[in-house]
DNA sequence: CTCAGCATGTAAAAAGTTACATGATTTA
DNA sequence: TAAATCATGTAACTTTTTACATGCTGAG
């Protein structure tokens, strides 16, 4: 009786997503989560040789020495990972979280009282999201190209929506900020 | 000479940042936390206990008997727990991260091939965001009452421009499924 | 040929979660 | 007055980050 594995934490789904794309070394996973779910998910580039430890003592990952001068072990899938992964990515539940030191500090900035800092962070924030949206935007086209494969599109697409609702958040609150700053010079 | 103080983990502010409200128990932190920023940064239950001994043991808050049968403590700031906390608010860095076992698991779903499953996902979140956007709107106009500090109002309209984006990706993104259904169905 | 940066990884420290425990308080 | 739930917290475990180390490879 094997009783049911417990689940992984999710970024181990991510790792193992990876080598659904080919076998490759845990470097190599890093660098392709940087061209693709880094939007959605990241961590610190040491952890996927702690992912990788640990999917291999497990089960769900098995290693091969490459050939060559330097010490390079090539990860892929074993039945049980491939099949852990799949599971995964067909069961409909999903947690997301979002930490956003932004927000917090938002929520916060009547103690702060200091209505120029924040009015300079939201406007540093506002480059950064319009350069990543016209950075998706200019990008979709590539990915919607192939027909075969739609789904990274539709995940850039969130993007692009996310980045849209965000810039509008951020006008409108200067906006509000710019009339709060003006009744104070005005009354004050 | 004393070295400026390593920076505190983010989640240590927004723990110092509910004190700035008042003095409180740990619990109370949580709870709080729970009522304000919990869509914007969260934590297990217990998680607040690790940072209330780390921010005691670092002189950033401190604690006292708080009288009554059962033995509870009252955390506060010191001055210099105020300090940091204050200059964190006032700085305009800000990193935000977002992670979405939702978005991971579009971006591979050409691997698990089941569009069933992921419209079935999508359409449960498409539920769960619109009830969270309706909360938002219903609530809104409270915390916009407030003249006096409308930077909770604030982040509660970054939560109301974040759902409409949300839903509109959903529905596109469902648009775009059942295209693409049909045509396997009329095709295939 | 040397320097910068890429690729590869380890070890120790820190943060965060899970499981457990239990006193107080309300409610049926 | 028993059961449920709130309030409070600890201990053990797991995950994640930080700091370090070092071979390889291409550019100048």
């Amino acid at each position: 009786m094997s009783r049911p594995e417990k689940p992984l934490p999710s970024g181990d789904y991510a790792f193992l997503a990876m080598l659904l794309l080919a076998p490759m070394s845990a470097y190599q996973v890093k660098k392709a989560m940087q061209g693709s779910v880094s939007h959605f998910y990241s961590a610190a580039h040491s952890q996927v040789y702690q992912q990788a430890n640990r999917l291999v003592r497990d089960g769900y990952v098995r290693e091969k020495e490459a050939p060559g001068g330097r010490r390079t072990r090539i990860l892929s899938l074993t039945p049980k990972g491939r099949r852990a992964v799949l599971e995964w990515l067909r069961s409909p539940e999903a947690e997301d979280q979002l930490y956003s030191e932004l927000l917090v500090k938002v929520f916060f900035a009547a103690y702060s009282d200091d209505p120029a800092a924040m009015q300079t962070m939201l406007e540093r924030r506002r480059e950064e999201s319009a350069a990543m949206l016209a950075e998706y935007e200019q990008f979709l086209p590539v990915l919607e190209a192939a027909k075969d494969n739609p789904y990274p599109a539709m995940t850039m697409s969130a993007g692009i929506h996310f980045y849209r609702g965000e810039l509008a958040w951020i006008d409108e609150t200067l906006a509000k900020l710019g009339a709060t700053k003006r009744r104070r010079s005005v009354s004050g």
